[in-house]
RNA sequence: UCCUCAGUAGCUCAAUUGGCAGAGCAUCCGGCUGUUAACCGGAGGGUUGUAGGUUCGAGUCCUACCUGAGGAGCCA
């Protein structure tokens, strides 16, 4: 007897197959039960008829609960004509084992009907089996995957960067402090001055892991830990990173819609639009972005960092995804190289996403200049004794060097047409959430 | 930190001007051989977020607090 998953149905259409899973819905009619059968990689509909089973099996079957776990074995047909299940393949069932039955007494708390997200994100254990999480989850590993293979095809080193850190990355955004000892230390906020050390030893690297911001945000877009890769690429400019991160994006793109098309269609995701992503994408300077701002009645000033409302704006100009380039250097961090032909702003850029999903990349070309980043340091305040290190990459082989950081959850967030960050990433931590 | 909104059954929500605490789903019992968030009949299920106040009477009005959601600022 073979044990085959959902995802082969298909294939074994006329034999005996057995299928280990989870009861995802039930329907019964008198004489026949209809069991909606999970497995993590498909849904199949498993039918029970009373005079084809022993009479134990049937009963098994009628007081199955939902999610209760088990095992069916049975024959795998073609949906008759004119009937629906998913898949287009069903089982006639003729044996059932339950593995665990969940008591009614206290039933699967999801049950099929609308449910608020505040009990949907206390359930997150739980609700990481509904389909729509399901899929999400599902684009994210391809987007990850995607992500992987276009920096390891590149000749790129993955390494890992700390996650407790001695000081700010950039002294800008909120840190969340950790006793370490008889010292504090920082969950780290950016990979960044790690992987420009990285860069002066292997030439093109990338680190991935998860980044902690202790901002008091609440908005759609923002967790306070959340997965980010970065490259930084040594003797790169901004204008390579910036080819660097529009064939990211394209091929991350062009693999989540070969391989995940069932997934986008569970999601009532409109892929026209991501069809349409590929190189290469718009780029505008800051100043452009600003006069096109003040022409739709932002009320933008030259200077500041641009606005939840400002980016919309902008993305909705284009087909795909934008690019801002030449901030002002005062609204960026302190390692940002400026621009030789006018140093007020920074050769640094961001990455907006279409559809009003906002920033998913920002990086820059890194400053080599070991006086400015000394005058740097004392500017934004930063503690000098914990970035002796980070000079020391400017005082030993100096080289040009660019990079930029790409938000995971914020990608899947675009791709998938999601409302809210939170459902792209499994166990989303927020302002007020930290279970389960 | 600030602004707005919301807390009523396990879940999603009603409750007229301040006047008997309700429905659907879920659960249990019964019916139905092609269901699709199945359907039909019945049953059980409540400290109305917490504390105080006004009133003959508060889910409803007032005060404080707690919890959550959306947004701003900041960021990927």
């Amino acid at each position: 007897m073979a044990e085959i998953a959902i995802r082969d149905a298909a294939h074994h259409e006329g034999r005996e197959a057995t299928i280990r899973g989870w009861l995802y819905h039930h329907r019964s009619s008198g004489k026949i039960i209809f069991l909606v059968l999970r497995d993590g990689t498909g849904l199949m509909q498993a039918i029970v008829l009373r005079n084809a089973v022993p009479p134990d099996v049937f009963q098994q079957a009628r007081e199955l609960t939902q999610e209760s776990s088990l095992e069916v074995t049975g024959t795998v047909r073609r949906v008759p004509e004119g009937k629906r299940a998913p898949g287009g393949v069903e089982m006639e069932v003729t044996d059932l084992k339950p593995i665990q039955r969940v008591p009614a007494e206290r039933p699967f708390p999801i049950s099929p009907k609308e449910h608020g997200i505040e009990f949907l994100l206390d359930q997150r254990h739980l609700w990481l089996r509904s389909s729509r999480q399901h899929a999400i989850l599902k684009v994210r590993h391809e987007v990850i995957t995607a992500t992987r293979n276009f920096f390891d095809g590149r000749g790129f080193t993955l390494v890992d960067t700390p996650i407790f850190t001695p000081a700010a990355c950039e002294g800008t955004t909120t840190l969340f402090e950790v006793p370490y000892f008889d010292e504090k230390a920082y969950l780290t906020q950016s990979g960044q001055l790690y992987n420009e050390a990285a860069a002066a030893a292997f030439g093109r690297v990338y680190s991935f892991g998860p980044t902690f911001r202790a901002e008091k945000s609440k908005t759609r877009r923002h967790l306070t830990e959340f997965w980010m890769v970065e490259p930084e690429v040594a003797h790169a400019t901004l204008e390579d990173i910036l080819v660097l991160a529009e064939d990211l994006v394209s091929e991350i793109l062009a693999r989540v819609l070969g391989n995940c098309s069932s997934h986008l269609a569970t999601l009532d995701r409109d892929v026209e639009p991501l069809k349409k992503i590929a190189p290469p994408f718009p780029r505008l300077t800051y100043d452009e972005a600003v006069s096109i701002l003040k022409s739709k009645d932002s009320d933008i000033e030259w200077g500041s960092d641009l606005g939840g409302a400002d980016e919309t704006l902008l993305a909705r100009q284009f087909d795909r995804p934008v690019m801002i380039h030449r901030y002002p250097s005062q609204a960026k961090a302190f390692y940002m190289e400026p621009d030789p032909l006018r140093p007020e702003v920074a050769l640094s850029a961001d990455v907006l996403a279409p559809e009003g999903y906002g920033e998913i990349i920002g990086g820059g070309q890194r400053a080599t200049s070991l006086d400015f980043l000394c005058q740097r340091i004392r500017e934004h305040r930063l503690p000098a004794e914990a970035f002796e290190w980070y000079l020391d990459l400017r005082r030993y082989g100096n080289f040009p060097h660019s990079g930029f950081g790409m938000g995971i959850e914020r990608v899947v967030a675009w791709i998938c047409g999601l409302e809210h960050v939170r459902e792209a990433i499994p166990f989303p931590r927020t302002i007020y959430r930290l279970t389960p």
